[in-house]
DNA sequence: ATTTTATTGTACCGATCAGTACGATAATAG
DNA sequence: CTATTATCGTACTGATCGGTACAATAAAAT
């Protein structure tokens, strides 16, 4: 609670937890080629200077909007995987994560920028190939984890189930976006995942 | 072969048809938001005012790449499910076509629009949405014919099969458009659509 | 040869773009 | 008080944007 002593000069007035949570909103809502960095100003309610100031230009904010994102989303997610559980009741929550009705937009940041890759800065792109991997590889874990308590079907390879699980999450963001209903896409995911399991 | 009887004024020396099949081609290899119209007249090869004359602005190009789309990848899917064949012997080859390895780009233009709905000209999105309906219209024939035939599973409904596909047929075309190897989004589409199948 | 018609593309428009120079402002330090 | 430091945003830059006016051109028609 310590009253941190003030710097020298004069006092920061934009908030940029504010700002970086409300720019991923938008791009999460609208996506990122809606706006020009004129009007994505005007949006947040900040000079361009201080724009340019605060994150370097739109690769910048959009890193820190991706960085917000993931916080938000994808961490619980990865708990859920990492949480040493069976197999069989993780699932269930897997496919309710997938498929969520929420207060924020349908559909999922992270995919949206995904399908964008080649269209990103730099640093973006470097920041969504990360989570790939990330995500990619707590599947991988997890499957494994499945396949040593018998849950998962034993011909399939850990490393291959992993990529099917992401390829129907996928498909479950994807949809979500494109506004078909939740219950609708979780009885897809359902079906699809059914697959995986042990004596089918 | 009747040399058709010229015209009265200056011959037209653009070749729209060339034009649509180059620009349909950048649109599914590189996404409609890398080229400012400044960009993409120069790339088309010919001048801009040339270019609102042909096709009114951008959507009207769009427009005219989706429908040259449709007819050289999408019409043949459409007739695969349109042809009164047992349902067996069609499934494999639409996972074929969802998966195949082209010297075109890879993934599907209509799915890519699809994803980019609001960020589409009006012209452009009423196209999607009417390639929309069709294609989910032929899924849910062809799956009542397979129902018909014993193929597919009692319990599902040919609706939710016909919704279903279609899921994995985007699921399909994103992976293969992010580079996933057609041998992989294959095993995945194979095992997803196994759940439809009768007596599983 | 002259007129009529259709297509051409240069050269231009005002608007907006991404990005920044710089003077104003507001705090602390001495 | 004055000096120092840090953040502020107005107002500007040259480039590029989407879109079009219009003079030049090339054919058929008369």
């Amino acid at each position: 609670m310590s009253e941190a002593k003030r710097p020298r000069g004069r006092p920061k007035t934009t908030n940029p937890e504010r700002i970086v949570e409300q720019a991923m909103l938008d791009y999460w809502r609208d996506g990122i080629h809606t706006r020009s960095i004129n009007q994505l100003c005007k949006q947040l309610g900040m000079s361009k200077p201080a724009f340019y100031r605060e994150f370097g230009g739109e690769d910048g904010l959009m890193v820190a909007a991706l960085k917000h994102y993931r916080q938000l989303r994808l961490v619980p997610l990865l708990a859920m995987l990492q949480a040493d559980r069976p197999f069989a009741s993780v699932l269930p929550e897997v496919i309710a994560w997938m498929t969520a009705e929420q207060d924020t937009p349908n559909g999922c940041l992270f995919t949206k920028l995904r399908l964008l890759r080649d269209e990103l800065g730099p640093q973006t792109a470097a920041h969504v190939r990360a989570i790939e991997a990330e995500l990619l590889n707590a599947l991988d874990v997890w499957c494994r984890q499945g396949l040593a308590q018998g849950a998962v079907h034993p011909d399939i390879a850990p490393a291959f189930a992993a990529q099917y699980i992401g390829g129907q999450l996928t498909m479950a963001l994807v949809q979500r976006a494109l506004q078909v209903p939740s219950e609708v896409v979780e009885a897809q995911v359902s079906i699809a995942l059914k697959a995986l399991r042990a004596h089918a």
